[in-house]
DNA sequence: CAGTCGGCGACTTAAAAAATCGGGAACTTC
DNA sequence: GAAGTTCCCGATTTTTTAAGTCGCCGACTG
């Protein structure tokens, strides 16, 4: 529940090693892929994606390779979740099918809360940025910190 | 991406029907379930489970049903999650598996950085209430407030 | 004591994510 | 200028997970 999807694990992967290895030189998906154990296809695909959002630039070629497209803290968490599993969007019922999602029924007091959770959830996402990802430590610990425990119920 | 599943979501149906209209009697699922055209058997079986958590009591026998476990305001949006969808948690690396999951690869500057992320959010969930739920408006819109609007990436 | 409903587990079905495959275009090097 | 490597993109298959169903047991009511 509430867990990044493979992709996005992927791209920030990737984003992240060319953020540390990739600043003097241009790299490819292979070389990430074999570095993580991780499907070169699958990657190459992510990689693309996030070229498409100018989040990587890419240079084709023989010699060619990927280079981060811009600085790390300008590339917010919530551009990179987006780029690889589409728009980060909200309750079931909104989603232009207006009628055979969240039918006739459900006189929906929920979806204005429900509305508003997520959009604070966005409002992280949006804010954090790679280099957050990148940085050891808190560096904008604020709001919950790291203090608040999580609540780990028995399975 | 990041939306509840409909366990979760009939799970918060139910309890504001009992916030709403049984204050002063017991309802069933049956009852639940066709006022908003959900499965009845798979309602009765989130009804179960928040009952198990004390979110809801349930009174056997043929008169019997279901009454709210406490007040509104004391049942956070977390615990109404992880009663339909196990814990809250978090980037599937951890999870009792440490080896499988992510493995001796993936030199995971990820982990920590991503649990900071899912903290906030948990954070989120569970200082939210159903009261927040129930009320018709922000009553602690802080913090993001309803002003930032999402980003709707084209499709 | 018979009927009804909550409680619980296992099973089946449906949807979504993950991974794979194949063809086409661009650039570099020989 | 031809060959080869790499990026680019669509469609397809496999796997995983959520969603929904079924059937039995036990408790309470009348």
């Amino acid at each position: 529940m509430f867990t990044f999807t493979k992709k996005t694990d992927y791209a920030l992967l990737a984003l992240c090693f060319l953020a540390t290895e990739g600043t003097d030189r241009l790299v490819g998906p292979r070389e990430i892929a074999q570095r993580y154990e991780i499907p070169a296809e699958l990657l190459a695909k992510v990689m693309q994606a996030l070229a498409k959002r100018k989040l990587m630039v890419s240079v084709p070629g023989p010699t060619g390779g990927y280079q981060l497209g811009r600085e790390a803290i300008q590339i917010s968490i919530a551009e990179i979740v987006e780029a690889t599993d589409g728009p980060l969007a909200i309750a079931q019922c909104w989603e232009e099918s207006g009628l055979d999602g969240c039918q006739q029924a459900r006189h929906c007091h929920l979806r204005g809360p429900l509305a508003r959770i997520q959009e604070q959830m966005a409002g992280i996402l949006r804010q954090m940025t790679l280099a957050d990802v990148l940085a050891p430590e808190p560096l904008r610990g604020g709001r919950f910190g790291n203090a608040v425990p999580l609540i780990m119920a028995q399975k």
